[in-house]
This record gives structure tokens, sequence and C-alpha cells, in this order.
DNA sequence: ACCTGAACACCGTTCAAGT
DNA sequence: ACCTGAACACCGTTCAAGT
């Protein structure tokens, strides 16, 4: 699909060796993840991937057919990173409501993760196939936060009201975060929603 | 401070003449809304901006010092529009909060306005300026809202606490919007904050 | 199979020259 | 004072040539 060359045929030992190994697709999104983490969309160029890589553009594009197709291939991992999130989730039906959702929004809004999101979010305002990618994780995550009001004992109705404010309040706290999102008062959000 | 050339001297009528009046800058920030407000920021280019006015690139380069100080005029008026949204906001103090909280909301995610809202908060987290022009605004806001949750008995506490997120909510609702935003769910929203 | 290096196209920017 | 048109720099993209 996005990838042009290799279908990640060999996936040995992505360690840091001396500089002998040659480059593989996840080399190149992990490289793309840094950049975004910790500088944002517009750090990622050719040029400073590139330079971070340590090899020239050419090779870039023996492995993607072009930027758009890098950014797909990005959504992808990010895709997968956020199917192993919602494992996380499902485990803890356990837990009490309360607590679980205290942790999803933790979770969201933890150190790497916020950047890429946002990151992502930025892409899907003008690329069909990110819209697409960021519409079902966010349906997953939906179903969890309710599946949570559900538990703490809302009607349908009411759990799907709640749950549509708390999504749409992680979203925001996400956006109007300079640097690292404070949870503090999502935290006491949340006691205002679980108020029957 | 942004603009290069005349400091918006003559403000004549600036309706649609044949061809003969010369441009003033508001003329180029007012082609710039209606480009971020149809098709948002990645289509605030150079070229596509002078083919919309009708002139060369060199035109632009006359009135501005560059793209960047262009933006800085668009935040400037954006800033103005906000302004007169506050005003708004305080000649409501006589509404009920309930409907006050409403009618903010609406104002807000009406129309022509998010899609710039949109646009500042994206220019915001590259740009220093853009970003002290969108947290000023939004304490202003942030105040009134306050200020209804007040009116409507919370302690101040209380009110701030919800005042967060209401805010966020709003935020989030902007950015999760694919188009124009829908104010439903953010109406039962506010039953649910407005509880005691 | 994987990468280099040079060439091209596109778009933001500059500037001498026009009215 | 305001605008044109040509030139330049930068960055994404292509591709023939290397190992």
């Amino acid at each position: 699909m996005p990838q042009a060359g290799p279908l990640q045929t060999r996936n040995v030992a992505a360690v840091a060796d001396g500089r002998t190994r040659r480059l593989t697709v996840s080399d190149w999104v992990e490289a793309g993840f840094t950049l975004l983490a910790e500088e944002g969309v517009k750090a990622l160029t050719l040029d400073r991937l590139c330079r971070r890589v340590g090899v020239t553009k050419g090779s870039f594009y023996w492995h993607f057919v072009d930027l758009g197709a890098y950014r797909s291939a990005l959504m992808d991992a990010w895709a997968a990173l956020h199917d192993t999130e919602r494992a996380q989730f499902t485990a803890m039906s356990d837990l009490e409501p309360r607590e679980r959702l205290g942790r999803m929004l933790q979770v969201l809004l933890g150190e790497r993760l916020w950047m890429l999101e946002r990151a992502m979010r930025e892409w899907a305002r003008s690329d069909a196939t990110a819209a697409a990618a960021v519409t079902a994780a966010d349906r997953r995550i939906w179903r969890a936060v309710r599946q949570a009001y559900l538990d703490a004992g809302f009607t349908p109705a009411e759990a799907a009201v709640r749950a549509d404010a708390t999504f749409a309040i992680g979203v925001g706290i996400l956006h109007l975060s300079a640097s690292v999102p404070n949870t503090e008062s999502a935290e006491k959000f949340l006691d205002i929603m679980l108020r029957h």
C-alpha cells in the first residue's frame, strides 16, 4: 500500500550498530515519530528526515513513493500504536469506572503520544485517508469511554452524551496545551460528569 | 507594526468598482479570511491570494514584508473580530446563565468563525506572536464563561473548574468537526454542567 | 537491493523598471 | 505611491549511475 520498495521482508535487529546496516521502513517511521514528538508537524521535512537518518534524499525515495506515502506509513504505525492502547483499555474493564476514565485520559495525554495525536489530527484535515484512520480510532475509544459511563450506572442516552463531552474535553485539552498537557483539571471534570 | 507600506491612510469605499481602485491592506486581509474560511490553512498560499485579488506577487510584497507579516495582519484583524464578540458577551449579562452559555458556544462555532479559529490555533503552535494573541483572547472568553457559572450560583472554585471544562469542550468540538460543528451535543453538555 | 548526486519544478522572496 | 516581470533560493521529486 503506502510503501514503494521492500515490503518489510527482513525485520532483523534494529539496534544501534556502527553504520553498516541498511535502512528499513520502520527506521524512517521511527525517525519521523521522534521528529513529530519533539518539534511538531512543521519539522517533518525531507531534509530534516534525511539529516536525522544520515542519508541522502534519493534513499528516501527508494523506500517511499513520496512524502504523502511516507505520512501514510506513519499513520499506519500510529494506528497500530492506538490498537495497543485499546488493548490496555479493555484490560481495564475490572477497574472502577472513575479510575478507568482517569487512566484513559492519562494515556491519551501522556508524554510522547499527545504530540503524535495532534499531528495526525492536523493531517486528517487535508488528507482523506488520515481522516478515516483518525475517525476509526476515535470511534473505538469513544466506545470504551461510553462503556465506563454505562458501568457507572447511567442510561445509554446519558452515557452517550457524557462520552461525547468527555471525548471533546480530551481533544480540547490536547489542543489547548502549549507544552505537555496537565491532567489535573480533567480529573475534576470527571467528578462532575460522574455525578448522578 | 506588521505592515510594510501604507498605514491604512485612506479607507474609502471598499465596494466592487470596475477595476480602477488600488488595493488596501484590508483588501488582502479580507481575501485571506475568505480563503481560510473556505479551504483552511493550506489554501493560504501566495499564488492563491494573488489570483484571488487579481494582481501579481510583487504587489503583495509592497503591502507586506513577507507572508509572516501578512499572517500577523490577519491575526490583528482576528483579534479585533474577537473583541466585538466579547462586546456581545458582556451585553448578554442580563440573560439567564444557561441561555448565555448557549449563545456563546453558538457564536464561537458559528459559520465563518470556526474555520478562522482553527487556523489561528494552528499558527499559534509555531508562532509566538500568534500564540500570545490566542492566549489573550482565550482568557477573556474564559472569564465570561466563568462569570456565567458564578451567576448560576456556583462557588468561585466550582465555577473555575466548569469554565475550564466548557472551554475545553468548545475547542474540542472545533477540532473534531469535519464540516460545520453541530451545537446539539454541546447543549446537552451544558445541562450537566449547570446541575448543582 | 539500496544508495548517491545532479537535474528539474514549484513557490516564496527580491528588485529594477514602469505608470 | 503602487504595481509588473524577471530573476533567485529553497525544497520536494526524478532518475541515471554507482556499489
